[in-house]
DNA sequence: CCTAACGTTTACGCAAACGATAAGGTTGGA
DNA sequence: TCCAACCTTATCGTTTGCGTAAACGTTAGG
């Protein structure tokens, strides 16, 4: 949605890609890309005569999305689709947001995002601030390793704790 | 380790729990944590005569790691048995730390030691990070959206852009 | 037109992480 | 001593997240 696209204009619209090309581009199998279709984690932008799977950039887009929350947040795929769904009732309000004219709507339009990007937030900031408390507790006891390492070097004994010891 | 446990005092030592005490106190149920013993992530302090399983404060210690690794930060459970590994070989390493006086091999253990506590502290670090990126672009979205319905509310229309956008 | 490479649906398989149930032994209090 | 509540091992079932093949249609090039 970066710039515009002529309706019918599909010829020089966006090059549609197909599962395989997709698979690499995006690090997953196409069996994966099938099977979280299947479970409807996205739809394909369109299909080939032949009925292929056709695959535009904002495709990708998501694919990738779901590819960091997976392996990097560790998130299970229903968990994701929560995710996705919060996505894409934001972009039906936005379309509708446009659509309308009155004041009221578009409040509880903006009111409803709003409280999906709360949760959101919410539920990051829970994993991040559990997470920290763990980086915490092992950036201490590296602390203290790399102290006594230190002395030892130093040739001194050490004046402090024992390594390891909390 | 807070304390002195002198060897002997079974008796007032600490009341070993049984599986479902621990399950309660946990939060995990008694067949999650007999199939963490099956696959090797903790070993039940001792067995009663009748071969119920005894846990002591350690392994509530241990369980509620395993769990918090689960759960909060979604590591799978052979993750969470590398994690543990290291926890174990830092203790062994401790041990080992002190009955020995060559300073050569003390500095190796506090060496040794300290890669692993890096490597744990890397392994944090990653994924934080990827979640602090999620997290950066949901809370300026949630931003706009506040802006917008500040907006809103005081009766203006959005003089600069509209809800959602990036 | 032929065919290699790619796609389709359908279906079965598999590892992880348990839940559920069965058949039986243990504990501890009335 | 007896029983309810708890434990044991063992086995099977379930969900998730795909891998892997079967049987067949599509696409694009020579």
């Amino acid at each position: 949605m970066s710039h515009l696209d002529l309706p019918g204009a599909d010829s020089v619209s966006t090059p549609l890609l197909r599962i395989q090309e997709v698979a690499a581009e995006t690090g997953l199998t196409p069996r994966a890309i099938r099977y979280y279709e299947e479970i409807g984690l996205l739809a394909p932008a369109a299909r080939s005569g032949g009925d292929y799977r056709l695959y535009d950039p904002a495709d990708l887009d998501r694919l990738r999305f779901i590819r960091g929350l997976r392996d990097d947040a560790g998130f299970s795929l229903s968990e994701i689709g929560q995710l996705l769904e919060d996505e894409q009732a934001r972009t039906r309000n936005r379309a509708r947001f446009r659509e309308t004219r009155d004041v009221t709507e578009r409040r509880s339009l903006v009111v409803d995002a709003l409280g999906r990007a709360d949760r959101q937030v919410a539920t990051l900031r829970g994993k991040i601030g559990r997470l920290d408390t763990m980086l915490a507790e092992a950036a201490e006891r590296r602390l203290h390793l790399a102290r006594h390492l230190a002395d030892l070097d130093a040739g001194r004994e050490p004046a402090h704790d024992l390594p390891g010891a909390e």
